[in-house]
DNA sequence: CGTGCGATGTAATATTGTATCGTGCGAGGA
DNA sequence: TCCTCGCACGATACAATATTACATCGCACG
């Protein structure tokens, strides 16, 4: 689809880039992180705070405050390692960490899926038109709410 | 701007062309879907389903509880009387009723007030950018986070 | 007069997000 | 070695947002 090469991850290649992009900022690699990371990275389907507190809980073996995760989610959209579905309340992690986009997200209102598209010739459309009427822009939200491909055809 | 006539309202008239968008769509104009309108109206800056909640029960006198408020909310946003602001978390009141649109919101961080900007060619890229990759649109959000004209030169 | 239905009220609860303060721990200096 | 300073994290409380279940009210209709 796009044109350059996005070097996507997956599993403890995503994980490993995770952590190589995080130590290149100069923040911490942490066992925390890293758990709440995995965890993210674990859910197919965007995923809340409060989910990945869950999640990191029982793979811990501990009660983890979700505070912590809130924490360290706000450290890794800062670092572009996770996204915010901003109409979902939830978060997603980014497979290809490297590159700095504004993303277009589609998330099924039935099977809760997203997909990310990226079309830097929409949004940078949408940070000029922002411009143009005397706004400075610093992040786009889009997204798009419909039906996947999957679940078009189940609900009528 | 557009380059068609919005049929700007404001004050009484947009209460007006409210009434009759929602009573032409076979729904009833309360006492309470009014007030619930004026509250919506009477804030220059999304407000959240709590914030007139609030501005409800001091109009009235008597205490209108949140759900009650997101009923009609929810009504307004299916006619088209009001717009939720995803990354806000809240409601503004639609100026043009009349007029269906996908509507870009330039939302400032500083100040919280919100313009709205129509821009055709791109939302219909966007939904054409959904639809290319074998979704069905059904409604799309995009809203810019930044700063407007007047904030900033403030917030250097 | 019932009866049904849409709108609203009441209450409880779930979910999401923030604030505050304490604790542990490692890096670096006296 | 010991100190202490900053950072990450824990614990707790709380605030804000959203939903659910059920009761009630009033009105149109037979």
């Amino acid at each position: 689809m796009g044109r350059h090469d996005h070097h996507l991850h997956a599993g403890d290649a995503l994980t490993e880039a995770a952590r190589q992009r995080l130590t290149t900022k100069g923040e911490q690699w942490t066992g925390m992180r890293a758990a709440v990371f995995d965890a993210l990275a674990g859910f197919d389907t965007p995923a809340s705070a409060y989910d990945i507190a869950e999640a990191v809980s029982k793979a811990q073996g501990r009660r983890v405050a979700a505070n912590s995760v809130y924490r360290i989610l706000d450290l890794f959209v800062s670092a572009n390692l996770a996204m915010r579905i901003e109409s979902a309340n939830a978060y997603v992690a980014n497979s290809h960490p490297g590159c700095l986009h504004d993303c277009i997200f589609l998330i099924c209102d039935t099977c809760g899926q997203i997909t990310h598209i990226d079309d830097d010739r929409l949004t940078s459309g949408v940070r000029e038109a922002a411009s143009a009427a005397g706004f400075t822009p610093v992040r786009p939200v889009i997204e798009v709410k419909g039906s996947c491909a999957d679940c078009a055809g189940t609900a009528a």
